[in-house]
RNA sequence: GCGCCCGUAGCUCAACUGGAUAGAGCAUCCGCCUUCUAAGCGGACGGUUGCAGGUUCGAGCCCUGCCGGGCGCGCCA
């Protein structure tokens, strides 16, 4: 079972290696002129460059080839030498039902399952999950679900930051100021650390108690082990309450200590290959290649104070993945501000054997901003807690819904699950309508209103399919054969074809816009449908029936679409 | 200083990696509810893709140089 482009394709490969030419040219994609045309075959200009041939006749040559497929309602070429193919109503009849009888609503899995770990989401023991938190666990929870979708064995690791200077700091300054370990809340955590770190770079004996603390640390000191195992305690079950909220969850809850026992062995390894240098007290890997256009700076190994780096813990990290769960691809889901940091690690880690070239990519993203095109700040310039900020949507969410009279049919628990359910979606659909790689300015009204390229239009359209499929099941209506007939029901119809197509691109590119584009796109053309053509007021039953079915398939790859973007819809709003 | 990314409609963003007339949403204006959720649908308006060259049948996309913005550049993560 393949999409529609895809069977195109094949037919015109085959058209072009009857002409002698190469047939992976035969590639077909969708129209840029639906006017003209549901797909379309670029092949016969390139033909054209490599025979030196004129393109209009070669795409004649092709359409005579193609015509009175039975596929095919209409075939014809256009401009410079397209190849236009409009599709038979048979065809997209026949695809229709194909995806309604789906698991995967039309998509395809994977020719080879590959195992695929995500790193993501990246918080802090020492620090409050805050905006800069959001965009990782977005994206990166998004990727999860479209490697699994697709039929990889993915696992998601939170890599909590429970190692390093930081940790260094939140002794040093819990022992200054005497605190009573076993009594040590998140309050505590989030006032200490941002206090430390300004402390640290304002006294230097300061900045050096904690240096030595985090080595000692590090060392196996057992008092300062116990005062961080309450840190990690305290803050591990906040941020888990904190991510689920938002319907992010891991497999595994590793942190960079997991990696510390694998230190030691790692760097008598790495001096074993001779890839460790001594440079100004410090150990490092050069990883500057003959022909970088700038100077990458080695990796730190170990610190001029003997302790590890977040590079050295990177390392060890994939060490340790390789003895667990040996992957065959890890994704780390970063600020693109940490993409030399990514390459030094990666190199680094060639060089050790650890990975091979490919094996390791960093997915990097921009950052959330204020309206001011800055990073996005509380009113008061301070860095807004993530908690905070989903209680603002929250807020916003419920007084649209009110504001809409929805769901004033609800019990307030319903109406208060749905409220949270149009928040995340605002939020998280806000997050993946732009491509990873750009920033976004956060705008709450905008991204909680129901009209427009929204998570809560998204919803509301969900739920419009949904109550329809009710309805139809209260009055015994039921779906039956797809017949495509109308204008909207041919778009919806091709819509539907197109999911294979966005769900192989956001793959490839790691790019879950592709899968929100398409949500956007099919809701559009289900509202059309909807608008346009009847369906439980037709007489015929036939054509009801069909129309149902179609319904029904809209409803799934909607749903799940909205899953692989970690959104849910209620059931009534 | 060196390097990376970005500059597309008034605003927020796309553009299947070189293809036809650069698309959506918001905003503005005009239509459509006795009919399955109108928070919907249709239509109109809106562009020298920062500027200047180059490569070729063809450039928002590739190359060069400017202008403007963001970010990174060894003991924080």
């Amino acid at each position: 079972m393949s999409d529609i482009r895809a069977r195109l394709g094949s037919a015109v490969s085959a058209a072009f290696e009857a002409e002698g030419l190469d047939p992976s040219l035969g590639r077909v994609s969708a129209s840029d002129r639906p006017d003209l045309a549901d797909f379309q075959c670029n092949g016969a200009l390139a033909a054209a460059k490599a025979a030196r041939g004129n393109p209009r006749e070669i795409a004649s040559r092709l359409v005579a080839r193609l015509q009175g497929l039975p596929e095919l309602e209409a075939v014809e070429s256009a401009g410079p030498g397209f190849v236009n193919l409009k599709v038979a109503l048979g065809l997209l009849s026949e695809r229709a039902a194909e995806v309604a009888a789906s698991d995967l609503a039309g998509a395809s899995r994977v020719a080879a399952p590959r195992r695929v770990l995500v790193d993501y989401g990246g918080p802090n023991v020492a620090k409050p999950m805050h905006v800069g938190h959001l965009r990782a666990a977005i994206i990166g929870e998004s990727i999860k679900r479209l490697f699994r979708f697709r039929g990889d064995e993915v696992l998601g690791d939170a890599h909590f930051g429970d190692w390093g200077f930081q940790m260094g700091l939140l002794i040093t300054a819990v022992l200054d100021e005497g605190l009573d370990p076993a009594r040590l809340t998140l309050e505590d955590l989030e006032r200490l650390y941002p206090a430390a770190a300004a402390q640290a770079k304002a006294d230097p004996a300061f900045r050096d108690r904690a240096r030595k603390a985090t080595a000692e640390l590090q060392g196996g000191r057992a008092d300062y082990r116990a005062l961080w195992s309450r840190f990690v305690e305290v803050s591990r079950s906040a941020l888990k309450r904190e991510f689920h909220a938002l319907g992010v969850d891991f497999d595994l809850w590793k942190g960079e200590s997991d990696a510390d026992p694998l230190i030691p062995a790692m760097v008598e390894d790495l001096r074993a290959k001779g890839l460790l240098e001594h440079d100004q007290g410090a150990e490092i890997v050069r990883v500057a290649r003959e022909g970088d256009k700038r100077e990458l700076p080695p990796l730190l190994v170990v610190s001029s104070e003997g302790s590890a780096m977040y590079g050295t813990t990177d390392l060890a990290t994939i060490v340790d993945r390789r003895k667990s769960f040996d992957p065959d691809l890890i994704l780390y889901v970063v600020d693109q501000r940490q993409a030399d940091h990514f390459e030094q690690v990666f190199r680094a880690a060639a060089l050790a054997g650890y990975a091979r070239e490919g094996e390791l990519e960093h997915i990097g993203f921009g950052t959330m901003n204020g309206a001011d095109g800055k990073p996005f700040k509380t009113r008061e310039g301070g860095v807004l807690k993530l908690h905070d900020l989903i209680a603002m949507v929250t807020d916003k969410a419920r007084a649209r819904l009110r504001e809409a009279d929805l769901g004033a049919e609800l019990s307030p628990e319903a109406f208060e699950a749905t409220a949270h359910k149009v928040a995340v979606a605002a939020l998280k659909f806000a997050d993946l309508s732009n491509f990873r790689g750009t920033s976004y300015v956060f705008d709450l009204d905008r991204f909680t209103s129901f009209e427009g390229k929204t998570g809560p239009y998204l919803l509301y359209q969900t739920v419009r399919v949904k109550s329809l499929l009710r309805k139809a099941a209260e009055q015994g209506a039921e779906a039956g054969p797809i017949a495509v007939a109308e204008p909207a029901e041919r778009e919806l119809a091709l819509r539907l074809d197109a999911f294979d197509v966005a769900v192989c691109e956001a793959y490839d590119r790691r790019a879950p816009h592709a899968i929100a584009e398409h949500a956007y796109q099919l809701a559009q053309a289900f509202s059309r449908f909807y608008a346009a053509c009847p369906i439980l007021a037709v007489d015929l039953p036939g054509q009801r029936a069909s129309r149902l079915a179609l319904a029904q398939a809209v409803l799934k790859q909607l749903e799940l679409s909205l899953h692989i973007l970690g959104l849910e819809a209620p059931e009534r709003m």
